[in-house]
RNA sequence: GGGUCGUUAGCUCAGUCGGUAGAGCAGUAGCCUUUUAAGCUAUUGGCCGCAGGUUCGAUUCCUGCACGACCCA
């Protein structure tokens, strides 16, 4: 707190000051009676005279966010959560403390104020402040009434500063409230039981990501922070939770853009005596009700200067027809490695020569069909090989009964019928042990227990995880995933002040 | 990881073809008892991101670094 600018060094004088006349700065015996938002909602229609003679008189507490005055009296904007209400102070009103302590008051000060509605000549409701009490001094001054805070780094560092200035923040973070919310009802309803998995796992599965590796002191072990609830959801389903759902947090060691963000949100669950197909309309399903409960018309959702359409039923896409007829591949370059293989280089994707043909035909999707999947789209026929944990097709057992939802080039959701064959599934961990031993940090690891799990029987299920941080954005159209995070992950700067 | 752009007052932004920097808001002092980005008058405030180089002289040109935004991988 030493070198601080003479705006903050003013405010804390002003602190002394207040403290050596016996004004508390941090007060907390005020009990505000109403909120801003209510006393609009109650009053605003209302006429003045009415209002005078029904002599309502409130307590509210809040942040001045504007302070206009003039000589003897003066108006202050008063936020708190719910919304603003416009305080008219004058002199002779007032005892001449509160209207000295009023004069002193700083744009960013906590204030309660006691007080009768009236009207101004504009017809606004307003407090007439009979009390003002400090409740917390503020010695940092606010950014600009006007334009608020723009820098992004500013915003996403000190969010607290971005909230309480940017309305805008806030109401995003209420619908993300909201959707959560919808989702939880939606399963629910549908006879899902919420559970708990474990966030530190003993090997790293059910999905395809670098982890994050922490330590636990006591047992001497490193764990992983989880890139993935899967294999425990499944566990629960062999143990007869037919329908569970979680909704929480996965962690991928990788890059920060636009659309990914270390840590992250989603909504993975498992349904015993469905198929992958069940997962399709149900999907659609749990969409359209979130969509009516946040009162979006599904027809025309705005998303990244696009209109989407959500209306059912969605588009069905097969893998392999899709990079022939969106992707313009030929048949060849689809079953000639050598030639995928060079088309990849030539787009510029990071392959090798070592890697299989389905892994980089899932290259040249990304590349060439993803981006041009705009309204939703259900991807499926996804190959075994790029698919370790989906049940193979019955029809052809080199593909899967795997989907992925895109929505805007970006992907939503990931779901199949499990594989629930424990000497299948021993295969594709091997493969994936043996795609670790060549230096893939990103495949999984040898799940004995998983394994042993399957051998008491997972019944015929189906799961799918839904990204719940791009859902929030392509509802409240944001197309930064750090616009519906609170706290994104920032690097640190150097000299930040002690 | 690569490329482009950015970093100037508390905030939002100008600007300097290289000669010690401006505005608006906020702040301060004064006037003002119904304002709405209140108004009027006066005024304080800057390691021009950090380090190095070129130069008589760098906030400006060059290099490196840090952080961020966007694009690509």
């Amino acid at each position: 707190m030493e070198d601080r600018n003479k705006l903050i060094q003013r405010r804390i004088e002003k602190l002394k000051e207040f403290k050596s006349k016996g004004i508390e700065p941090y007060n907390n015996a005020f009990l505000p009676d109403s909120l801003a938002e209510d006393l609009h909602k109650g009053y605003d229609e209302t006429d003045s005279e009415e209002l005078i003679n029904k002599d309502i008189c409130v307590a509210v507490a809040g942040r001045v966010m504007a302070y206009r005055s003039f000589g003897k009296a003066g108006f202050m904007k008063l936020k708190d959560f719910s919304g603003q209400i416009q305080v008219y102070a004058e002199k002779n009103s007032l005892s001449e403390e509160d209207f000295k302590l009023y004069k002193k008051i700083d744009i960013g000060d906590i204030i309660g104020v006691e007080g009768c509605l009236f009207k101004t000549k504009t017809k606004e409701l307003t407090i007439k402040a009979k009390k003002i009490v400090l409740l917390t001094k503020s010695i940092r001054p606010l950014p600009e009434k006007w334009h608020g805070l723009q820098d992004k780094e500013l915003r996403y560092r000190q969010r607290y500063v971005d909230l309480i200035v940017n309305n805008e923040v806030k109401e995003t973070m209420i619908k993300r409230a909201q959707i959560i919310n919808a989702i939880r009802d939606f399963m629910v309803q549908n006879r899902f039981i919420e559970v708990e998995t474990p966030m530190m796992h003993k090997l790293v599965g059910g999905a395809t990501a670098k982890p994050f590796i922490t330590h636990h002191n006591a047992l001497d072990i490193d764990l992983y922070l989880r890139i993935a609830p899967e294999l425990y959801l499944k566990r629960l389903v062999v143990g007869g939770m037919e329908r569970v759902f979680e909704i929480n947090r996965n962690f991928r060691n990788e890059g920060m853009d636009l659309k990914h963000n270390p840590e992250f949100t989603m909504m993975e669950f498992y349904i015993a005596y469905r198929r992958y197909t069940f997962l399709l309309d149900f999907t659609e399903e749990l969409f359209e009700y979130i969509f009516k409960r946040l009162g979006i018309d599904e027809k025309k959702v705005e998303f990244n200067n696009q209109t989407i359409d959500f209306s059912r039923p969605w588009k069905r896409l097969d893998f392999f027809d899709g990079l022939k007829s969106v992707g313009g591949l030929d048949e060849e370059t689809i079953k000639n490695k050598e030639k995928a293989y060079n088309l990849a280089v030539e787009l510029g994707k990071s392959v090798k020569k070592d890697m299989s043909l389905e892994k980089i035909l899932a290259e040249l999707f990304d590349a060439l069909v993803e981006p041009k999947l705009i309204n939703p789209t259900f991807v499926v026929g996804y190959p075994v090989a790029i698919s370790p944990l989906a049940r193979r097709s019955s029809e052809n057992p080199d593909i899967t009964e795997r989907f992925e939802l895109f929505v805007s080039g970006m992907e939503m959701a990931n779901g199949f019928s499990e594989l629930n064959d424990p000497f299948d599934q021993k295969e594709r961990f091997l493969k994936q042990l043996e795609e670790r031993k060549k230096g893939d940090d990103e495949a999984s690891m040898y799940d004995a227990d998983y394994i042993r799990a399957l051998e008491y029987g997972l019944p015929p299920t189906a799961g799918e995880g839904i990204g719940i941080d791009r859902l929030v954005m392509l509802m409240t159209n944001h197309d930064s995933i750090r616009d519906v995070i609170l706290f994104p992950l920032m690097k640190d700067k150097e000299n930040e002040e002690i």
